[in-house]
DNA sequence: GTTCTAAAAGCGTCCGACGATTTCGTCTAG
DNA sequence: CTAGACGAAATCGTCGGACGCTTTTAGAAC
């Protein structure tokens, strides 16, 4: 599957097929980051791996310059790491990394149910949200680990929308997140993860009911379970960081 | 192999949202962001303000290519926003995301605060955090702008190092709330700045005192403050956006 | 097997080029 | 005199090549 496109008279094969919001957002090198965030969540790429700029510009037909471009919007988000003329790779995050990422994510995932619970005042806003979740849990129960990944990230984004507070989604370190997900997923017990799935609906439910202290409750009983499941994966689940 | 001498000289810290780890971090790239961010603070680059690639080339001595990729960088972090074909412009942000972005930034700062008040265990940290309040006080008070953000910028930045939370110094959006502070700085009142500016000598001191819950609400009343402000605000210290 | 050295690979930066798009000045029509 | 169309200049997005520097690797010497 995804054959290499032949550029046989140098021609471009890349055509945007990326979200359509703004016809300002599409350059090659979003696309190439879109791509390699998605390759993380799929598992083509694994954390750890050396991300060498010859074959990248060939595999996914561009100039160096434009895969730099995106490799250094990457490594702004934290999701790949570049050390001077060693090159870049898919950024390893262990057990306190982990564990401060969640502490820094909980309080601005509180802030978005919060404010999702006091503007999800349509119908069509309270169902995407629920379907949202349902997406997730039945990817999660299907144990379709992209979909999952990809779901999961659907949810936030709604419910960040449903706030209206767009510095939330600037700020919120969904791909590192990801990340973290891509490298527990295989690992966590399966009562973890139903316990974790049934969270998304958890906190669906109180934003529809349009109750923000119940929202954020849910996001905190959220957290706290995801944080205790972290205590108790084994130490291989976080990779020797290079 | 011999192993590494673990680096505890106790010094200062200098990190902001970028990576740290790396000893020899001077990139062009990165030196032209550091220059561009250093320049709003300055005033030399004002919001709205266009950046003109061949102009900047010339003036910072280094390559298109390199200038990109801090652009890009730079984009990333919503400090100049890119319009395909038309070219970078200093961000510039209205009320409603000055608001959106207080209200992401709060949780955040009262995060770093509480954890910074919990970890507080040496009078070297102490002693680097209250230095760091007074001389944003002192900036203030000579009403010195350039000074005044970068030793707010430091007090932030010692104060999440303080706390031991590395993910919160990487979320954190200091550069664009630089870009806010930038904004207003010329139009708020004498008695506005100084409410401000006394807001950091009352965070340091109860992270000092090891008090948590104070350490929170300080940060809570300072945001109250800032947040009044800018209701308090004419409408012509928002320009109209591009 | 270990150590040293030289080649190879890979990265950082720069330059020049071409097509695409926007912007702005100019010119014509009403 | 103003409004709209046209075209040239300016600017951006992308590409390919080039050179110097650092790290890694492979082979030779011991």
């Amino acid at each position: 599957m995804a054959s290499t496109a032949q550029d046989s008279s140098g021609r471009v094969i890349s055509v945007a097929n990326e979200d359509a919001s703004n016809p300002d957002n599409t350059s090659a090198a979003d696309k190439v980051a879109e791509t390699i965030i998605r390759g993380i969540r799929a598992g083509t790429f694994v954390p750890g791996q050396h991300l060498v700029e010859p074959d990248l510009t060939r595999r996914l037909g561009i100039s160096r310059g434009s895969l730099r471009e995106a490799l250094k919007h990457l490594a702004a988000a934290g999701i790949v790491t570049l050390n001077r003329f060693r090159g870049a790779y898919i950024a390893t995050l262990d057990r306190k990394t982990v564990l401060d990422l969640l502490q820094t994510l909980e309080p601005l995932c509180r802030l978005a149910a919060r404010l999702a619970a006091e503007k999800c005042d349509t119908p069509q806003k309270a169902d995407a949200l629920l379907a949202a979740a349902a997406a997730v849990e039945d990817a999660s129960r299907q144990r379709n680990r992209a979909a999952y990944l990809e779901d999961r990230r659907h949810f936030y984004s709604v419910l960040v929308e449903i706030g209206q507070n767009h510095e939330l989604g600037r700020v919120i370190p969904l791909p590192r997140t990801d990340l973290f997900r891509a490298q527990i997923e295989t690992i966590q017990t399966e009562r973890q993860r139903q316990t974790h799935a049934s969270g998304y609906g958890k906190i669906a439910r109180a934003v529809v009911d349009k109750d923000p202290a119940a929202a954020d409750r849910a996001v905190q009983k959220h957290f706290a379970g995801t944080r205790k499941t972290v205590g108790e994966l084994p130490e291989n689940a976080f990779p020797a960081l290079v």
